[in-house]
Order: C-alpha cells, then structure tokens, then sequence
DNA sequence: GATGCACCG
DNA sequence: CCAGGCGGTGCATCC
C-alpha cells in the first residue's frame, strides 16, 4: 500500500500554460500542436521520475460550475480561450487515451474541484499523493500525504510544496492559503479579495490574525486606510474565500481501481504520438518504428543526442531571439581561461524548451542587441546557467550586466554532493540521464591548441550547454526538496553568489609602490641568507629543492634522519625545528624558506595579480569546491595573506581602501568553531563558558586539570588549546602528541581527562560517528549534507579519515553556514540604510569592509551585530570588529 | 602532473 | 602493531 503513488494533474491548467509557454508548433495538417506537446514532455517527465502508480488528468466540465451561483462574475474577467488553444483539447484527451492515462471530468465541476476531492479521499486513506498544477490555489491542499508540485516557467519546472515548504515561504498553513486569497483576491479567477491588500499586507494580516474571520473581527486593532477598507469589504472578503475555497465533496463515481496507471501503453502511445508527429517524443519513448520516414534505429533514448532547433543568431535573426526571450530560462555563458576577471565571453547560448539559440559574442555589443543585453541585466527575468557567478564576472569586464541569477546547476549539483570532483557539465548530463556534450578539450582544443571552431561547430555546442542546463535544472530542483536543502540553495547560497560576484567587481586596492617596497626587503635579505648558506654548508646547491637540500643535510653534513617522505628525506619546517642544534645552517634555511616563501607567492604573486586597468586585486571566490561548505579563494588566494609572524604579516600593510579618507573595517567570529560545537553538542560546561563570555582555553585548562584560573599557566593553555583545536579536528591520541610533541600515552591520557569533564562533547563525538555509519552522510544545522562513503570502509586509514570528517564536518560547516548568513544579511543592511560601505573580503571567520569617514562609527556598531545574530544558538555568537588606513592596521 | 613545502582559518 | 589531525591555494622542482 504504501509503494502507491497517485498523481493528480490540472489537466486545463497545464495545457493553458502549456499553449503561452511553447513557440507555435504545426504539424504537417496544419494544425497546431504546441500546448500537446508542451503538456507531454511535462507528463513524461513526471512519469519517468515519480513513477506513479496511479495517475489521472482531471479537466473542467460544463460551461456553468456551482461557483457561479451567488457570484456571475466568477472567473468573468477571463480572456476567452483562444481557438488554436481549443483545438488541441481533443487532440490531448485522445493521445492521454493513447498513453494509457486516465482522464476525469464530471459535469458542473471543475477540475480542482475533482482534485480536491480525491486527494481528500486519497489523503484520508493515507496514500502519497502529488497533485501537479500552475495554481497557487492548490497549495490548500497539501498536507502531510499530499505534496503539490507548482509548475513554472512554462511547464519546464516545478516547485514541491508540502506543508512545511508553506510555512517556510509563507509562514502559513496550508488551509490559510484560502484566507490568503480571500483577502488579496486574484484578478485571473475575476475573485474581488479586498482592494488595496497584496500579497505582503494579507500575510502581514494573517500572521496577526489567522484567518479572514479572524482579520474582520480584529480590524477595532488596526487604523487609517487599511481598517476601512477592511470594514467597507468584508462582505467581499467573506465571499472571495468561498470562492477560493477548493470544493471537496464531488460526488464521484470513479473507484481507486479507475485511476491504476501501469505505464505507457507502447502498443497504442506510438501511434497517437506519430499522428501529431512528436517524433522527438517517440525517440525518447524508443518508439521510433512508428514515427514515418524515420528508420527507427535509434538507441537509447535518453543518451542519444537529439537533434535540437538551433538557431546562430546573426544580425537578421536578433529580432526573432529578442521576440523569444521571455519564453528564455535556461544560458550559458562560454568564456575561456580560468580567472573570470580576465576571460574573454566567446559567445552565448539561450535555451527555451523549444528553441535553442546561438550568439556570437561580437554581435552583443550591435544595437540590435539592446533588448538582449537588457533581459540578460534585467533581474526580473529569472535565468538558469551552469556556474553564472563566472558569467557574471566574465560579462561584467566586457561591460555588459548580467542579473536575475535564479537556479545555478553548478552550485546546486554542489549542495547534492559537495565532494563529487568537477561537477562540470558532461559530469552532470549523465548523472541526469541526457545527451552527452562534446568535452570542451575537443571543441576547443588543450593549452597551447586552443581554436575557436567554425561558428557552426561552436554554436552548436554552446546551445547544447544551454539546452543541458535546462534538461538539468528540474530534476535537481526536486533532489533538493527531497534533502531538505531547497532552502539553503534558494535563500543562502543563490543570493550570496550574487554578493560574491559584487565584492570581486568591487576588488580591493593594493599599495603598489609598498609592495615593491617590502620586495626588495626581502630580496635582500634573501640574498644575504643565500650567501650565508652557501658558506656554513660548503657547497652550493638549490635551496628551492627539498631534494638537493636533502642531500645536502642528510648525506655531505650528515644530520640525523627525523622523518622520510615517500620520494626520499623529509626537510619540512617540522623536522628542520629538530634539526636546528646539530647545525648552523638549519635555522637559516628556515629564515630562507619564510622569506623565499613571502617574496615568490605574495609580493611577486600579488603583484601579478593587480590589475592595470584598477590597481585593485579581484580575487575569485569559488563557492562549488571546499567539501564543507566554506568558500576557497583564487587569482590570488586572499584568504592566506600572512598574519601569524610579523615579517609576513606586513604584507597586510599594502591592502588599503581604494578611496581617500576611507577606512578598512574588519570583524571576525570569536571562537566560532567551538562555539558551534558547544550548540551541537549541547555540552553544559563548554556552553557555560561561551555563556559567560570566558576565554575558552583557559576555562578547558582549569576543569582538565582541576585548577583555578590563577593557576593555569601558559604551558597549560598551550595545550588546552591544543586540545580544543583537536576536538574540533576529530581528534586522535597521535595528532594531539604531534601538535604539543610529547609522548602518545600522555597526549592520549589529555583526551580521557577532557572527555571526562566535557561529557556532552563525548556523547556528541560518538553520536555524530554512529549517525553516518547509519544514514552515509553528516549535515550541518542548515542541512547542507556530506556523504562519507568510507565510513564504512575495512581500510583503517580510510575508515579513521571518514570517522574524523564526520565529526568535524558539522563544525566546519556549520560555522560556513553561519558567516554565509551573515554576508547576506550585512549585503541586505547595507542596501537597506542606504550605506556605502563595502564589503570586499570573506577569511572564513572575517569580512573586509572598506568604509567611508561617515559611515565608520555605524559600521563599527552595524557589522559586529549583524554577525552576532546571524543565526541564534544557544550560546552567544561573538564578532570583534577593528578598523585602520590599511588591512594591517585593522587587527 | 605529481610532489613537497608554506601560507591561511 | 599499523596509521593518523579538518578545510583550502600557490610556488618551485622534478619527472
């Protein structure tokens, strides 16, 4: 019983939406085709995913539904359904026969009525229900059997909506949808509702009141304008909920046995599909044979590449892509090279469920254009793309704006699976079950063999990026709803891909002339230690190579071997600190590598990096790469600009606001990790201490070692710390020994004592290792999801990594979490007060601002409280905000 | 292209 | 007894 699945269709409205939604499509009869076609690729899509066991099309019947008495008027206001519309009616119900559906109508009702009918019956039977429809209105109906998928776009997505997606968008329940539509009416269905209330005043209402009962006799509480209007139409109001009121009583004749759907009918579905001359549609149904003048070898369908209506648009046919664009959701940007600030846009493909479109890049610049360059700015028109982050960067260098970001593939392929390796494209089209593309490398050819093919060639690849994005876009929309991170992909990380791109534009100016500076500081120093070397070593060789200096240290001098790695000596910073008694050499070599370090990577680097065009550098942040959901930073990486030792740490020195009598601000999270853990865990001890606002390594010393804070020592919060960065790394005996070098026993004895004492931490640990054995992945608090294949693993090493990763995941990530929020709501205050200050750098636990004179003490006030209440846990969250004339100065 | 090392949180 | 900290990027070397 419980493998049952029902689902209900809005056969008038899909087809409706179907009919505007699809360009004109004829078939050789001339007879037009579209909304059929439209309504069947959404059916067979449904069909293929959600694999109903029953499943009927329910369709309005009689002119004059029971609505209409007590209210001419209803639905009046409605355009009358166009003839080309009309035909195809009968052509759907007969195809619908073909394929096998089951098809309700019942006379003087329409077809929500029946809906609402049967998954009231379905619904009290206990059975899974999706009920798929264009009409806000049937979200009523959800509940906890019963999902309602709204179709948008045309009919190429849908959203799922049960109960506790209402709440989430609305904030109500599903019944208060009817309230909703009582009071703001709806001007399609001709329902009056109260004039003046919208949308964001009836929820206002309803979330004071409950219900239009409720609203009318609570308008004594409210004044002016609105408390009028409210009295003067409440009879409307009252009148227009009935009217929205979906009716649930049908009397129906129709058996559970009537609506068995047992798939498509192949014998019958290819000759209805091949009398409409869907051949596209028989293809994919392997249905070939039946379609004339095809020969019917075609493979499986859904890999092979269809052949798909592209259009390369030159100067002639702009006119008729503009004319497309609003039926438009799905692009794709091809630019080539890695860094998006300095890409060139080759050109761009456009998809509509129908039509698919080519523009080389050098006619958007054509006055032709303008309608395009204004749709793709336009953030009004939703867009879908694979990685529109760089699409936006790449466009915005050749100066055309790009907004209206709704559905990354790329981001959203990442929240499924933040550890499946390049995402790109291809990955995803057989991940999804489409047509493969050609790799980029063969289009385009490899490094120094980079062509841009034939405009024919190119178009063609581009439109089918496009086109894939679209066949993508759906399916993971779903994926989502079904792990519970539709949220977190629709209200975190698609804003703040827009706030990234914004911050990278902005970039942040770089002191050139300090910079070259502290270079030749360093160069100097350099070569003073390079001499020096050469001397107490009595030779001279490579220091930039481990294995020269390898040979050097370990074969002519003769030091003990500390640590070997898997090509030969170990010379790292670590072995070379145990080193430094035996030889003079030792710790110059240190001093070299910092400093070799500083010169080659952040002077020389950076310089490379700022551009002549700004003076700024315009770092990438990649939101699709760390596993746990933090942001990694590219073209420079300015997430490890030095700060721990002060020669390196000057290197801050040169970041400074891009305007005069500006300031850099920055803020970061106290102890946000530990924080965290201390929510998740629920540890009483640890939370007290962030409650209480202690130092936290101090407060873990004095209970692990059982003495008053006078008594810790610095050895001793040394190791607390130690200690505390382990828990949070998922700890283990030997990298605690490592960290504080003592002996294993002893770093294992500090793990039991601080396991005493943190009891919930403990239990949290164990917890969080059992749960991912069980369900395969670990979650943060906003759900964000990384599976842990090898937590299972025979392998120790394996198993020991997994078992690490799921403790620390929650931590890390949620932390991520939290300062993505953060970055949305201070994007969010600062557009809101109107400020101009500007938010140029994220480090993980910090956000760069470049402030104005006038702005500084509101911002120092601002960005720490914004931090703070990003989101609420049941310890405090704590950010630290400095300021200065550069990023040095700001500590 | 892999490796070792060093920088950051 | 084995093996072993979490998450990143960039540079230089070497094959």
């Amino acid at each position: 019983m419980d493998k049952d699945k029902l689902i209900l269709i809005d056969g008038n409205n899909i087809i409706y939406r179907a009919f505007f939604a699809m360009p004109p499509l004829t078939n050789t009869a001339g007879q037009q085709t579209n909304a059929v076609y439209g309504f069947t690729t959404m059916l067979l899509r449904l069909i293929e995913e959600h694999k109903p066991t029953h499943m009927i099309v329910a369709f309005d019947a009689g002119k004059i539904t029971f609505r209409h008495e007590g209210y001419e008027e209803y639905k009046g206001g409605r355009q009358k359904t166009p003839p080309e519309l009309s035909e195809q009616f009968p052509l759907l119900k007969e195809l619908l026969k073909g394929l096998g559906v089951p098809q309700f109508e019942i006379e003087g009702y329409e077809a929500d009525d029946i809906i609402g009918t049967i998954s009231r019956e379905a619904d009290e039977a206990g059975r899974q229900v999706m009920i798929v429809s264009g009409d806000k209105d049937m979200l009523q109906l959800a509940s906890e059997h019963t999902t309602v998928a709204l179709v948008r776009k045309g009919v190429t997505e849908v959203e799922l909506y049960g109960p506790q997606q209402i709440r989430d968008k609305y904030d109500l329940t599903p019944e208060q949808i009817i309230d909703l539509k009582g009071l703001m009416g709806d001007a399609s269905d001709n329902i009056p509702g109260v004039p003046g209330v919208g949308e964001k005043t009836a929820l206002k209402l309803l979330h004071q009141f409950g219900s239009v009962e409720g609203v009318l006799a609570g308008t004594g509480e409210l004044k002016g304008k609105m408390k009028e209007k409210l009295e003067e139409h409440s009879d409307s109001a009252i009148m227009s909920k009935k009217l929205a009121t979906i009716y649930r009583e049908v009397p129906l004749a129709h058996a559970w046995e009537d609506m068995v759907f047992s798939g498509i009918n192949t014998a019958t579905a290819g000759p209805a599909l091949a009398r409409l001359e869907f051949k596209s549609l028989l293809e994919r149904l392997s249905l070939s044979a039946y379609s004339q003048g095809t020969d019917g070898s075609s493979g499986p369908a859904e890999v092979e590449a269809a052949e798909l209506a592209i259009t390369i648009v030159d100067e002639a046919r702009l006119d008729a892509l503009n004319a497309a664009l609003p039926e438009i959701s799905a692009l794709h940007v091809e630019s080539n090279g890695e860094n998006p600030h300095r890409s060139e846009v080759i050109g761009i493909g456009l998809s509509s469920p129908e039509q698919h479109y080519f523009v080389p890049f050098a006619l958007m610049k054509s006055e032709g254009a303008a309608p395009l360059r204004a749709w793709l700015g336009d953030e009004q028109a939703p867009k879908s793309g694979y990685d529109l982050h760089r699409a936006d960067l790449a466009l915005h260098w050749q100066g055309i704006a790009f907004a209206g970001a709704a559905k990354d593939v790329q981001l959203a392929a990442y929240l499924l699976d933040p550890t499946e390796a390049n995402q790109n494209l291809n990955d995803l089209t057989s991940k999804y079950g489409l047509p493969r593309l050609s790799p980029d490398e063969e289009v385009f050819g490899k490094g120094a063999k980079y062509r841009i093919p034939e405009l024919a060639v190119l178009g063609e690849h581009v439109a089918r990026k496009s086109a894939t994005v679209l066949g993508i876009v759906q399916k993971q929309q779903e994926e989502l709803t079904k792990t519970g991170m539709t949220g977190l992909f629709q209200d975190l990380e698609m804003p703040l891909s827009r706030i990234l791109a914004d911050m990278e534009k902005q970039g942040i100016a770089v002191n050139k002339e300090e910079l070259a500076g502290l270079g030749r500081e360093f160069e100097a120093q350099i070569a003073q230690l390079v001499t020096e070397i050469y001397a107490v070593c009595g030779t001279e060789f490579n220091l930039n190579s481990p294995k020269q200096l390898g040979e050097v240290l370990f074969v002519k001098l003769g030091l003990p071997v500390v640590k070997k790695t898997k090509t030969g000596y170990s010379t790292d910073a670590e072995v070379l600190e145990k080193l430094a008694p035996y030889h003079d050499a030792v710790r110059l070599i240190l001093q070299y590598r910092t400093l070799a370090k500083l010169q080659s990577t952040y002077v020389e680097g950076l310089m490379k990096e700022i551009s002549p065009e700004t003076g700024k550098v315009h770092t990438f942040y990649r939101q699709t790469i760390a596993a746990t959901g933090r942001l990694s930073s590219q073209f420079p990486n300015l997430q490890n600009i030095p700060i721990r030792l002060e020669e390196g740490r000057k290197l801050r020195k040169v970041f400074v606001p891009s305007e005069p009598g500006w300031s850099i601000l920055a803020a970061d999270y106290s102890q946000i990790e530990l924080r965290v853990l201390a929510h998740i865990s629920g540890d009483e001890r640890m939370k007290e201490a962030f409650v209480e606002d202690m130092d936290i390594h101090t407060k873990t010393a004095m209970d692990v070692f059982g003495v008053t804070a006078d008594s810790v020592d610095s050895n001793m919060r040394r190791s607390a710390k130690a200690v505390n960065f382990g828990i949070v790394y998922g700890i283990s005996d030997y990298g605690l020994s490592q960290n504080l070098n003592i002996p294993r026993k002893e770093a294992a004895k500090f793990i039991e004592q601080y396991f005493e004492v943190f009891k919930g931490v403990r239990r949290y640990m164990d917890e969080i290792v059992v749960e991912a054995r069980k369900q395969g992945y670990v979650t943060t608090l906003l759900e964000r999801r990384r599976y842990l294949p090898e937590i299972n693993a025979k392998n120790f090493n394996l198993r020991s990594f997994a078992e690490r990763t799921a403790m620390n995941t929650p931590i890390q990530g949620t932390a991520a979490d939290i300062i993505k929020l953060a970055m949305v709501h201070m994007d969010k205050a600062l557009h809101e007060r109107g400020l101009k200050s500007r938010m140029l750098l994220q480090v993980h636990d910090e956000l760069v601002f470049e402030v104005p004179e006038d702005e500084l003490e509101e911002m120092k006030q601002l960005l720490p409280e914004v931090m703070a209440g990003a989101l609420a846990l049941s310890v405090p969250l704590k950010a630290e905000v400095s300021y200065g004339s550069n990023w040095y100065e700001a500590k």
